[in-house]
DNA sequence: ACTCGTGTTAGCTG
DNA sequence: TCAGCTAACACGAG
């Protein structure tokens, strides 16, 4: 289930294998996921056209398309300059990207997944079970989205302003202006301002308690109640946090996050892991070290 | 059978 | 209007 580093994984999927292939086919009958849009709309929108970059805000992800389904170097088509759609992608709780190559089998490579796809590689992935949205390439290929619980989302111009910061690579100073910002009081558990992807794009469940855990601050705790230093210090711990889920492979490798069961110690004290809801969402602890 | 969930969001409350 | 919280969404896994 993909936070940032799982998202970034399928962004790099989509622009290793998506792009500049013409787009000849579209299956977009799940309209739960396409929602409000209907079946066909999509199609209409994207036939004939080519994704031109894949791009990345938190856990949205954006693939511009060729403005010219006839001539794409024509700066006098209307199409051209204006109005272009750009085709939004998150993939929720479940989804996860799979790119194929053309059909010939002398330049048809492996698969390309994004996402988090550590389950049953075999029934999930090669037998293309799940399929909540496809697009089919004039070259035979396809890229897929698929997704067991259909809370992934499709959609057309997705409205990324309203998503705050990218989380990677935001400075100390940057962190705490969006942590406080606009705000007159600041009552919401740090940890539900984290979650929260209109202040922090990209920090999910997971990445939330591991953050909090390597700067030992109570999940509880009030944004107000919280110093500058343990403010940097929380800046600090989402960006190593990011880093090393990137380098490691995924969100599930955090240091704390094996410890999120019951009668678990903590990795650096050895105290009792505990845990509550907090911000709506099921938390972990370290009884001794987050106070 | 029953509970839970690495995400989002409409709708409610004070 | 704002800030914060809850339930609901869909469906598989334990």
């Amino acid at each position: 289930m993909p936070e940032l580093p799982e998202v970034e994984s399928a962004r790099r999927v989509l622009a290793d294998g998506a792009l500049h292939r013409r787009i000849a086919d579209v299956d977009d009958h799940d309209d739960y996921v396409t929602r409000p849009l209907t079946p066909g709309a999509l199609r209409s929108a994207l036939i004939g056209r080519t994704f031109t970059a894949a791009h990345r805000r938190g856990k949205s992800m954006w693939l511009t398309v060729s403005g010219d389904r006839d001539d794409p170097t024509d700066p006098a088509d209307p199409d051209a300059s204006s109005g272009d759609p750009d085709l939004g992608i998150h993939l929720g709780m479940s989804g996860i990207v799979v790119v194929t190559g053309p059909s010939a089998p002398e330049v048809s490579g492996p698969d390309l997944v994004g996402g988090d796809y550590r389950r049953d590689r075999e029934q999930f992935v090669d037998r293309g079970a799940y399929q909540r949205f496809a697009v089919t390439f004039a070259d035979g290929g396809r890229m897929r989205l698929l997704d067991p619980r259909r809370l992934s989302r499709v959609r057309l111009d997705p409205d990324i302003q309203a998503l705050g910061p990218d989380a990677l690579g935001l400075t100390a100073k940057a962190f705490r202006t969006a942590m406080t910002a606009g705000r007159r009081v600041s009552t919401a558990p740090v940890k539900a301002r984290l979650l929260d992807q209109s202040v922090l794009a990209g920090v999910g469940n997971l990445l939330a308690d591991e953050a909090l855990w390597r700067a030992k601050i109570n999940p509880g705790r009030g944004v107000d109640t919280l110093s500058t230093a343990q403010l940097n210090r929380l800046g600090r711990a989402v960006q190593s946090a990011l880093t090393d889920a990137i380098a490691r492979g995924g969100v599930h490798t955090g240091d704390v996050i094996a410890a999120r069961k019951s009668g678990a110690r903590c990795p650096r004290c050895g105290g009792a892991m505990v845990s509550g809801v907090v911000g709506g969402r099921t938390t972990w602890w370290c009884s001794k070290e987050q106070r």
